[in-house]
DNA sequence: GTCTATATCTGGATAGAC
DNA sequence: GTCTATCCAGATATAGAC
């Protein structure tokens, strides 16, 4: 697992293209970048009632250090591997420290979990373009995608693996989530169907298979980096290889 | 998580193709069905030395028993979660009979992702047929892979999930078998490049490409339950999706 | 707010009766 | 071959000093 980068995207940025529309991952990266920090304030302040540390600056650096060692320890090995005494160690908060941000190790992991789907649904939000074309509007998607998860690949790795520790209800949510974000692929499917620019190929299989392409970019990481691919050549490459099957042979006027 | 079969494929088995050279689900399935109780015996023929149970139909019966109990525990909360007290009381065998047949909880993680590999690496190459077309051999092996994926989906996702959880000698064999699998794919790819079959398009991103759709399968297998979609129609769906990227405008004489 | 010390519990592993 | 009883390491969680 490689170190985390401790500087996430901010959720309400605004969309970054260059004049082809493209948007490129360092422009997205610089123009809407949020620190891990700043993520962290969020949750303080969210969860101020059941967090027992009352000043911000405290709390918001302790709970840096809390989730950036969490995602870490567990991205190695496994959530419920990672003892509370690890984290403790590894952190350098006492046992008794921890507990003043959360009250179980279960919150700890929801606490994570919330924030993750919150940020996605947030940045995929803000860069949907009602008035574009579907195939613009699928390239984008796609780009912001992977940007996203590349920026915030732990945070991403962690919420895929650790969905079965969740209780019922959360687990419920990352389900929706994850079948959300397949639905808006499928509706730029159909949408693209209609107006002549897409074949007539199975939209709900074809979302399937665009979901576990970009999935594949999160949980298969090492792999990707031991080949030196970037986000941006494995997103031209996902995008010509899911246009070639689903374009028309001849496009609309 | 849906029920296990307790029928799986038979590792030895000859190809099964009808007239076109197209392997059916239904009879690939029936041609070289291979009990869980046969592997089983497998396992128990090979680890006899360590397995305190000298009595063979015994000794198959409670594995038989274990392995079906703990795929269907850990893929339903993790390896991890499922204590063996948990596994004790589910498979009705008391913790002594359970430390009959493996000395701890790791070597019974690792008796079943190595039983897993092994099966995985038998039926493929079973099914390799070099005399076949690039094209043909790819067909093949997607059908195959899913095929075999389909009928041991448990084990499958077992392995899958559970990598982390492996020492580090036993997590080095899982990617390679990993890798391994992806070579294949890409050794096929360029082979039809060069034959001009394929068109000129990244064979490394490509082989990726198809396995993260092959995994999608077993690892998602909830979302296709839910959605009624056989293993046939996902592999022809794939082989489309995967050829309309890859196959040359004009095939070659 | 943070630490140390400790209570309490859980789960892997084993010994020895049957 | 299987079970019950038990040991003990290690984990979560808390109390109370500082």
């Amino acid at each position: 697992m490689t170190a985390i980068a401790k500087e996430f995207f901010h959720p309400m940025m605004e969309t970054a293209k260059n004049q082809a529309g493209k948007i490129c991952f360092d422009t997205f990266k610089q123009m809407a970048l949020l620190s891990m920090e700043d993520i962290c304030r969020e949750i303080f302040r969210e969860n101020q009632e059941s967090i027992k540390i009352k000043k911000e600056p405290v709390a918001v650096r302790n709970l840096v250090n809390i989730f950036y060692t969490t995602l870490t320890l567990s991205n190695e090995k496994g959530f419920h591997t990672m003892s509370l005494r690890d984290l403790s160690s590894a952190s350098g908060l006492s046992m008794g420290a921890l507990y003043s941000y959360f009250s179980s190790k279960d919150e700890l992991l929801e606490m994570i979990q919330k924030q993750g789907r919150r940020i996605v649904g947030k940045v995929l939000f803000d860069h949907l373009d009602a008035g574009a074309s579907p195939r613009e509007k699928m390239r984008t998607l796609i780009r912001v995608h992977l940007y996203l998860t590349e920026v915030m690949q732990p945070w991403f790795y962690f919420a895929y693996m650790e969905t079965k520790n969740l209780d019922k209800t959360q687990r419920r949510r990352s389900i929706e989530s994850e079948l959300f974000t397949e639905q808006v692929f499928h509706d730029i499917l159909l949408e693209g169907q209609r107006q002549g620019a897409y074949t007539a190929i199975d939209a709900t299989l074809t979302a399937g298979a665009i979901k576990a392409l970009l999935q594949d970019w999160y949980v298969k990481r090492w792999k990707y980096s031991r080949r030196r691919i970037s986000v941006e050549a494995y997103a031209e490459f996902m995008i010509s290889f899911v246009e070639s099957a689903i374009l028309a042979e001849t496009p609309p006027a």
